[in-house]
Formats: C-alpha cells, sequence, structure tokens
DNA sequence: CCTCGACAATCAGGATGCGCATACCTCTAC
DNA sequence: GTAGAGGTATGCGCATCCTGATTGTCGAGG
C-alpha cells in the first residue's frame, strides 16, 4: 500500500512517514502544496494525509483540484484548528476524514487502515481467500488455520493483492503500490515474490493471467461451473 | 434515503431523528442493542447511526455481529469517552466513521452525507453482450454463466469490440488499438483471433461486415430483421 | 446461373518471450 | 559472524503469437 503525506511541518512529516513505514507502506513525502498536487496527480496512491493549514497552496485546493480531476483516493485530512465548521468544509470538499492536530499516530494509523480497507469494499479487518486469512490488524497471516509466517514484502504483496481479490493487478501496478517513488520497474522481484508466497500458501492461491498479471481469487466468489 | 439511529438516550435520539427527517431521511430508531441489531439485521438501510454507550449488549458487539452477518451499511459511531483506543476498537471492528460526543448536529449531517455517497459509489465494471460476459475489473469473461478462459490478445480484441458495441470496427482500427505504436500492418493476426474468439465463444458473436471490418452485436439492441 | 476475383477463415509449424524456479549476492540485525 | 531477508541474474519450459499457405465464402458481372 501506497501512502502519499502532504505536511509543511518537516519534523512531523518525516515522523509520519518512518511511523507508517515502518508500519509496511510505501510512503512518499512532499512538504508544500504544489508538489503534493502534483504526486497526487500524476502516482497513484492507496490514501493520502493532508494538512489543511499549507503554504502557497490551502489543502482544501489541492483536494478540489484532485476530486475535479476524478482522483479518487480515500484522503485524510489533517487540520491545526479545532473549529468543526473547516471540518464540514473538508468533508464536503472531498475528504473521506480528518484528524485533529495534536492526534496519537496509533489513531491515524488505525483511521488510515479503515479507510483502506473501506475503498477495497472491506468491511471487516480480516481478509479471507480460501483457506488464506489475513489480519489486517495485526498483521498475521493463516492458512488453514495455521499462522505462516511471511516476510513483509510478502506480506504486502499479498495483502494488496487480498484487497483486490478477483481484479487483475499487473506488475507495475503491484511494484507501484509496494514500493514508493523511485524504484527500478525493470526487475523480477514481483514474479520471486509471488514464488515465494505460493510456497507458503500453496500454489493456487495467486493465479497467474498470462500477459496481464495476477489475480487472487476466492474460490467462494467463483460460482461452480 | 433510510437510516437507522440506535441511541439509548431517549431525548438525544428523538432529537437526532427529527433533525435528520428534516433533512430528508427516513428514520427508524432504536433504544437499546438487541432491538437496535434486530432491525439492522433484518431491514435494509443506507447508513446506521450507533452509539458505542448501549446498556445490555455493547454497540460494538452489535457491530461486530453485523459485520459478521454480511451487513455492509456504512456505519457511523457515536461514542462519549474520548479516549482514542475506543476509536481504533470501533474503526477495527468495521466502523465507517465516529463521532465524539458532544458534537455539533450539522457535522454529524455532512458525515452521514459523506458516508452515503462514498457508499453508493460503487459502478460495476460489466459488459455485456447476448450471453457474454465481460468483466473489465477482474479481466474475466463467462459465456451463458460459465467461465471462458482467454489469452491476453483475444482478451483485449475482445474487449475492444465491447466498448463499441454496435459500431464497426476495421482492422486498422483494431491493430492501432492492440498493438503499441508500429506494428506489421500486412499480417492477419486480427483475422486469427477473431477466429479463436469465435471458437471459445460461438461463431454469432462477432459479425463481419465486408469490405469493413468487424462488429460485436447485442442481439437485445437488435431488431429482429 | 455460373465463374471468377477478392476477401475472409482456418490450419499448422516454428519463433518468441513470458513466467517460473533456483542459485547467488548484498545488506542489515542481532 | 551468522542468519535471514530483499533483490539480482540466469536458464529452462511451455503457452502464446505470428507467419504464411491453404481452404472457404461472398458478390458482382458476364
Amino acid at each position: 500500500m501506497r501512502i502519499l503525506i502532504v505536511e509543511d511541518e518537516p519534523t512531523l512529516g518525516q515522523q509520519l512517514k518512518s511511523t507508517l513505514e515502518q508500519t509496511g507502506y510505501a510512503v512518499d513525502l512532499s512538504t508544500d502544496g504544489e508538489d503534493g498536487h502534483f504526486l497526487g496527480s500524476t502516482e497513484d496512491y492507496d490514501a493520502v494525509v493532508l494538512d489543511l493549514g499549507l503554504p502557497e497552496i490551502d489543502g482544501l485546493t489541492v483536494l478540489g483540484m484532485w476530486r475535479k480531476e476524478g482522483r479518487n483516493f480515500p484522503v485524510l485530512v489533517l487540520t491545526a484548528r479545532d473549529s468543526w465548521s473547516d471540518k464540514v468544509a473538508g468533508l464536503d470538499a472531498g475528504a473521506d476524514d480528518y484528524l485533529a492536530k495534536p492526534f496519537q499516530t496509533e489513531e491515524l494509523i488505525a483511521r488510515l487502515r479503515a479507510l483502506i480497507r473501506r475503498a477495497s469494499g472491506n468491511t471487516s479487518s480480516e481478509l479471507t481467500a480460501g483457506y488464506v486469512r489475513l489480519d489486517t490488524r495485526s498483521g498475521r497471516v493463516t492458512l488453514d488455520g495455521e499462522p505462516v509466517k511471511l516476510t513483509a514484502q510478502e506480506y504486502k504483496l499479498l495483502s494488496y493483492l487480498m484487497h483486490h481479490k478477483g481484479k487483475v493487478v499487473s506488475r507495475t501496478e503491484l511494484i507501484e503500490h509496494i514500493y514508493d517513488q523511485d524504484f527500478d520497474r525493470d526487475s523480477n522481484t514481483i514474479e520471486v515474490f509471488v514464488t515465494r508466497i505460493r510456497k507458503k500458501l500453496g500454489a493456487d492461491v495467486i493465479t497467474t493471467i498470462r500477459g496481464l498479471g495476477y489475480s487472487l481469487d476466492d474460490p467462494a466468489d467463483t460460482p461452480r461451473a
């Protein structure tokens, strides 16, 4: 999962970035509205953390522009001001959630998790597909009830696929959402991790669609032929 | 739009109900968890406002039960307690948003609006023509309900035709859209793939218009000749 | 009505390149 | 130093695509 943070205060921004990275997200950080808007318009994010009190361009304006451009990633708005009218304005401008400074980092993480989960149409923090079960909250994966040990990257890949269950996900899409901005796109890492995951969870969890990408299917969703 | 409010405090509940009704919603009000759970399980709501501090059954429990039952209406949680851990628990239990008491009614309305808007943003990505069904999201094709395995090129060709259902598509147009940039135009690949698709989906899905190109027609759209 | 030319459909063999697996290297953490 | 993880490099097998030849079909004109 790839996150964009737009936060003008460098210390807070950096702190957020590293916290989220430790949690397993790929994070891009932008410190002003213009740059942030550009990134959000050109790159593909799973969620955005947006500070309203930005220099030059107001956060609300940036948000408005994104929505006008058709960008529909979930946006969590940070606001220093505590007036509820600002919050309402934010929500009406297309924000999906907001958080008033100061806040607990745990809460930010929980809200991001909820946003991403919701954006993928899931209501529970548990994702399942066949015998595989993934708890986004605890970061645990079980196969047929038995806990399975996945490495960080394996988890990220599997998590992204499970959030987009049933969808064909291209290799580039995976790379874009698992790694941040600059990463060597000509590499076979994805294939390698797919292989490793298959070794741990069974060959049939991830389906290859030759020439298009990968797909994770829930047998329950596939009406028998 | 139909809303369910589960709130044990009668005054607040009634006040919310009338406010929301003035805004144009149809509102059901329940004053305890058990009844509220029953309503949510049996009736069909567009959104639910749920107080966490309920007698008898905890709001979190109710929410958990709903989610387990597969109910996926958006839920906005009300909490008197201000501890962030409760909020985190709520979000992880499947809440879509929360609001801490006391709150401004305007804010509640704005958030409900946002929730409903978001929930209705599910656009299906299915194209159909006769017995053929193509889901652009999952990249899957079914014929009369039966899944059909197409290769990448077959899929691209079919997809393009279905996106331009009823239109006559020339061979050059197909080549230009399926292959990138320069491709040997003197080649009969398109014909080959048309043949293959016809073999898998039936000869009548793609009509040949001699000298012009191909066309994919939906029998439903074609008044009988 | 038949013939002929042009266009379309089909078939099969061979090249391509995609995806898989495995081994190898680097880096970090302990 | 060791162990585990992430990433790179390489060879192989096979599904998939393309090519080119052949067969089939349509339609106009004699």
